[in-house]
RNA sequence: GGGCGGUUAGCUCAGCUGGUUAGAGCACCCCGCUGAUAACGGGGAGGUCCGCGGUUCGAGUCCGCGAUCGCCCA
């Protein structure tokens, strides 16, 4: 019953509507052109809800297939804003459109639930600022406990959100990445990956603050109030060289210039530092191939830097002679060259000896960079070759400590080199006779002990930037600690070839922005030290030698021999997991994981996909569900998501798979405000979904979405953009479908009886040639993935609907003598139900509104919603392209008669006597001969005639056709030009028209010209009211005869007697009692036109009296007045 | 500092592989049309196509350098 009753306030009469295709009357629910979208889009809510629309376009056939959609998960912890509704419209239009055009679209919703974003709002909202939430079990139990709480806090609002914005999306059955079944995948996965050597432990330099010695996020860190402005060491330090392993060529470089190292008083490299703690830890020190060194004489012996640097290390003692150049060499010369550091007996100390240590990866990336001689290179003191060094501060070599820099780091790392922590995590120093002391306080014991060894150079201080940690307000220390890495980089070309495979929107993010990032990939590091994530499933053993990664829960529970005590598998209980190994016990390692793995899982996680060790999946089920499933069709999101989950589905995709994940996918751009500023909350220039849909109606929100700009392109956003959107489209199609139902109701057309399309008048062929056209275009651009260019060519077919279909044949659809325009009738139904159709994924609620009257109201048979339909067929049968094209040339031929009355002050209610027109194309002249007629109402005259070549009235202006011309004469264009526009235009003119070839003499000689590399364009004739464009031309015969005068008089008062019909209230469908006091011309004009004016303004009785009395009183200047009253 | 994208009328945006006089909608002014319209039609005004160089017979379009805005990464 319920459902009978949302039906019922959708398409009213249903049960009492008769079938017209049974010849009986078509009846509509009343329609006003008024309209509340609101109030529409409630009841089209109700109505999907009552009888699950959503839910039978999951059940029908779909003899397409499966279209692959996959929901990139929001985090509900947040409101739903304005940037949502982009991507939801967008995520929502085209499984839409695949739908009825017969694919399966399964559209699973999915959540983003760990993370940092969660942790902090925790953190926020209970006051736990500051605190270390894994200091105790209980504490870290009850902080993720809060964690799980917070993340659906808004999950109502999103709900609510979505369904209002009309986005088809399962959120009963999303998935979830806090479940354990969802971390169980995830898990797989990493086991998989760990499975082909792609998971690895390895340092990587992250900032810590050193008293609580954990590791801060960037959103700890990231505020520029952490910077302090502090005075710190700026120290030059001396490196001596060993001379025995000058590299050969640089040793060749500089004999060639005088230079003999041997006999120099002991060269050294110069390096600068503003942190002295870190020289102990030195390890390399890297210098830019490209840039140009010197070896200079100094007061502290010989040195080597930069070329650029010679001022200003000169200026460092003012008392000093300036430094003198002995030799300039490429920086790539010292590559390999060896040095003593500062501190050397830090190395024995720590047992760094390069020879004796492995190295810290299995695989060397540096291998490719041997010394020059092919044997290794030593794993410390070396000379290495590093793009980032510069020449405009310091010596112009930089001092590479690598665990205290992550650039530092990754030069260490390309050249294997040995690690050296001269601190403990907490920055305590760890060697030296400053052992014992906080690292920043170490720096003025060291300078003083290098002071002592002869290889300070300069000790000075500069003033800086320098980040400190907000809360204890210690200094960060920057430290490499151990990490865990997905080993992308090794995979880095093979994700470049497979993005080659997905089609971008906008496309030069393939290459540009994703593309780049591939290029340049480094690894993935996976593990956060933090709380609220999914636990990392690697097991270390006690004496850290060794790793496990687990697989699956039953995997873990095999290798405990018992069950989990907790099912949850978060932080702390999986903790408490622990199991025995070779005689040796394993505990999990602290970290989580990065929440981008999370999302990247989606694929594989959403059905809960398990393979066991030997590769086969663990349910036969869910194994079908994600092949069917994968890869996917489409996904959306926006242009942030190409570093984050465009990347790590990337990622997985192609490490375990060699795969895209996605073959198309639409990278949306930014929503900003009007004026092009960032929205935020403080500038007051947020626009709220919510009060926006309540305003315009989702419908028009979403329109604006797809048409306002292209997808990719940074959005400026206002109510006033989205009202102008409204107007364009949703309320041109509005009005459309009032008029129709309006006077369908009045006449009750029976559509079975209307003639076949090839009988109808040329216009109803014309408009459904047209339709025809529409349907091509709009499919086409969907399946590209086009919104705007579908939803512009709608807006560009209802505008003619309306300004040129409907304005030209609106007497068709008003009925005398009870003869109906079926033909008219069916013609305006089918285009609106098309449109209608065409529109359904664009403006979801318009389109169910329009069908349900339109279609179901008066054929139950019909499917239930427009939904269920199938999209509409492009038929070339019916689509008549030069019917299109010739009304083109009618609808611009009219445009510009109508310029040439305006240009002229001849207004169009005044009938003229002739207009002659000439197109273009000689085809063109027989549509306008063929469409005279209408030609003639539109312009107010008594008759058209068509000028001929020759005839007096046209001369001619010729101009070279550039396209053509420009490629067979390039430099010659100018004279021919000339020679065009100064010769004869009536001989060319006839030898274009007869399609022959001519001769021109130009300043430049004689050239041999074909007919279509000259235009010919008319010119006006003189004394007429004309216009002439783009070879077209209008002129107006401007004489008035008396009876021309009358005319036009009869006219004015029928307007001015419609105006007031329309100002009294009237039913459009009103007889009136019509009383005339008229004098002069405009009564003879009245009597004149008598017949017209009552047939037009249906006047059942006419009276001419004088003096009038009445209170419709209208005056009429010189002329008097009248009056009308109801019949 | 690096990368990507944008910059065209007061505003929002089109301008395909270089080619005739750079367009549309909105807003403004004038005129007109209207038994659907919250509309519509015509005209007017409004442009150093961000700047400077270069290639070319010809550059909004291609190349180089720079400015500026947005985003991403350091």
């Amino acid at each position: 019953m319920q459902e009978k009753v949302n039906l019922l306030r959708l398409t009213g009469r249903i049960q009492d509507s008769p079938l017209q295709k049974n010849g009986v009357v078509m009846k509509f629910n009343e329609v006003s052109p008024q309209v509340s979208y609101k109030d529409v889009e409630a009841s089209v809510l109700e109505f999907w809800k009552a009888r699950d629309v959503f839910g039978q376009t999951e059940a029908k056939p779909a003899p397409s297939g499966e279209f692959v959609f996959y929901e990139g998960p929001p985090t509900a912890n947040g409101q739903p804003a304005m940037h949502h509704v982009l991507a939801r419209a967008f995520k929502d239009i085209f499984p839409r459109f695949k739908i009825m055009k017969g694919f399966h679209v399964t559209r699973k919703g999915g959540w983003d639930t760990h993370g940092l974003p969660v942790e902090i709002a925790v953190e926020k909202k209970m006051g736990m600022k500051g605190r270390n939430h894994g200091s105790s079990r209980a504490e870290l139990e009850e902080f993720n406990r809060l964690c799980r709480e917070s993340v659906f806090s808004n999950i109502q609002d999103w709900n609510y959100f979505t369904e209002r914005l009309g986005m088809w999306v399962d959120l009963e059955n999303a998935y979830v990445t806090y479940k354990n079944e969802y971390i169980e995948s995830v898990w797989n996965l990493l086991k998989r990956l760990w499975d082909k050597g792609l998971v690895e432990r390895d340092f990587k330099v992250v900032p810590v603050s050193p008293r609580i010695g954990s590791t801060l996020s960037k959103a700890e860190l990231g505020d520029e109030n952490s910077y302090q402005m502090v005075n710190d060491p700026s120290v030059y330090v001396r490196l001596p060289v060993k001379l025995e392993t000058t590299p050969p060529a640089l040793k060749a470089s500089l004999e060639a210039q005088g230079v003999d190292l041997a006999v120099l008083e002991q060269p050294a490299l110069l390096v600068w530092t503003t942190t002295p703690w870190t020289l102990p830890s030195n390890t390399l020190a890297a210098v830019n191939p490209n840039l140009e060194y010197v070896l200079c004489s100094s007061p502290m012996g010989h040195i080597v830097i930069a070329k650029n640097a010679v001022e200003r290390i000169s200026s460092l003692n003012k008392e000093a002679p300036p430094l003198e150049v002995l030799a300039t060499f490429k920086g790539e010369l010292m590559h390999f060259w060896q040095y003593t550091q500062p501190f050397p007996e830090v190395f024995e100390e720590l047992d760094l000896n390069a020879e004796k240590f492995a190295a810290p990866r299995s695989t060397a990336v540096g291998a490719g960079l041997a010394s020059p001689d092919g044997k290794p290179h030593p794993r410390a003191h070396i000379v290495v070759l590093a793009d980032f060094v510069g020449d405009e501060d310091g010596s112009g070599l930089a001092h590479q400590a690598p665990v205290y820099g992550a650039e530092d780091l990754e030069v260490g790392k390309a050249y294997d080199c040995v690690l050296c922590f001269g601190t403990n995590g907490n920055g305590i120093m760890q060697v030296t006779d400053e052992r014992g002391k906080f690292f920043k306080d170490a720096d003025k014991g060291l300078i003083k002990a290098m002071r002592d060894r002869g290889v300070m150079y300069h000790a000075g201080n500069l003033l800086h930037r320098y980040p400190f940690h907000d809360r204890t307000g210690d200094p960060i220390l920057y430290f490499a600690r151990p990490s865990w890495f997905i080993r992308t980089e090794k995979m880095s070309k093979r994700m470049s070839e497979t993005n080659q495979l997905i089609n971008w929107v906008p496309e030069h993010i393939k290459d540009g922005r994703f593309g780049k990032w591939l290029g340049g990939n480094v690894d993935w590091g996976i593990s956060r030290e933090r709380y609220w994530g999914s636990p990392l499933p690697f097991w270390v053993s006690e004496d850290g030698k060794d790793y496990v990664c687990v697989g699956s829960v039953q995997e873990l529970e095999a290798l405990m021999g018992k069950k989990l005590a907790n099912e949850d598998l978060h932080r702390p209980y999986i903790d408490d997991a622990t199991f025995e190994l070779n005689g040796k016990k394993y505990a999990r390692v602290p970290e989580v994981l990065d929440v981008w793995f999370d999302s990247g899982a989606m694929p594989y996680a959403q059905w809960h996909l398990l393979l066991d060790a030997d590769g086969v999946a663990r349910s036969k089920e869910t194994l079908e569900t994600f092949d069917k499933h994968f890869p996917a069709d489409y996904i959306c999101e926006a242009i942030d998501q190409t570093r984050g989950w465009f990347y790590s589905l990337h990622a997985i995709g192609t490490l375990l798979y060699d795969q895209p994940v996605y073959k198309n996918v639409i990278c949306l751009g930014h929503l900003v405000d009007e004026k092009g500023l960032k929205m935020s909350k403080s500038k007051g220039n947020v626009v709220e979904p919510l009060p926006a849909f309540d305003k315009f109606g989702a419908d028009s929100v979403r329109w604006y979405m797809f048409t306002g700009s292209e997808p990719g392109d940074t959005k400026r956003f206002s109510e006033r953009l989205i009202a102008e959107g409204q107007r364009g489209f949703i309320n041109t199609l509005w009005n459309v479908y009032s008029f129709f139902v309006l006077y369908a109701n009045l006449d009750h057309p029976d559509l079975a009886v209307a003639p076949k399309l090839e009988d109808r008048p040329e216009i109803d062929r014309w408009l459904i040639s047209r339709l025809e056209g529409l349907i091509d275009t709009v499919t086409d651009a969907l399946n590209k993935y086009d919104a705007r260019r579908g939803g512009k060519a709608l807006e560009a077919f209802v505008e003619e609907l309306s300004n040129w279909y409907v304005r030209r044949n609106r007497r068709r659809f008003w009925t005398q003598d009870g003869n109906v325009d079926s033909s008219a009738y069916a013609t305006l139904y089918e285009a609106l139900v098309t449109v209608t159709k065409l529109a359904a994924p664009f403006t979801p609620f318009l389109s169910e509104s329009l069908y349900q009257n339109l279609v179901r109201g008066v054929d139950a048979a019909a499917p239930e919603s427009v939904h269920l339909c199938s999209f509409p067929e492009f038929s070339s049968s019916r689509f008549d392209q030069k019917l299109v094209a010739e009304m083109q040339a009618v609808i611009r031929t009219v445009d510009l008669g109508r310029a040439a009355r305006g240009q002229a002050n001849l207004k169009l209610r005044q009938p003229l006597s002739q207009v002659m027109l000439r197109a273009r194309e000689i085809s063109d002249n027989v549509a306008l001969e063929r469409f005279s007629e209408t030609i003639a109402e539109e312009l107010n005259v008594k008759a058209v005639k068509l000028l001929e070549e020759g005839t007096n009235l046209v001369s001619y202006n010729l101009k070279p056709n550039l396209p053509t011309l420009g490629r067979k004469y390039g430099k010659n264009i100018p004279a021919i030009r000339a020679a065009l526009s100064e010769g004869d235009a009536g001989i060319v003119v006839s030898s274009v028209n007869k399609g022959l070839n001519f001769t021109l003499q130009t300043a430049d000689g004689a050239f041999e010209l074909e007919p279509a590399d000259v235009l010919v364009d008319a010119k006006s004739p003189e004394g007429f009211a004309a216009v002439e464009q783009d070879g077209i031309l209008v002129a107006f015969t401007t004489e008035l005869t008396k009876d021309l005068i009358l005319e036009g008089l009869s006219r004015d008062l029928l307007r001015e007697i419609q105006q007031t019909r329309k100002d009294s209230g009237l039913e459009v469908s009103d007889k009136i009692i019509l009383r005339l006091n008229l004098q002069g011309d405009m009564l003879e004009a009245a009597k004149a036109w008598e017949g017209f004016i009552c047939e037009e303004a249906l006047v059942a009785k006419l009276e001419y009296v004088s003096p009038l009395q009445t209170d419709f009183l209208v005056g009429l200047q010189e002329f008097g007045n009248f009056g009308l009253a109801k019949a």
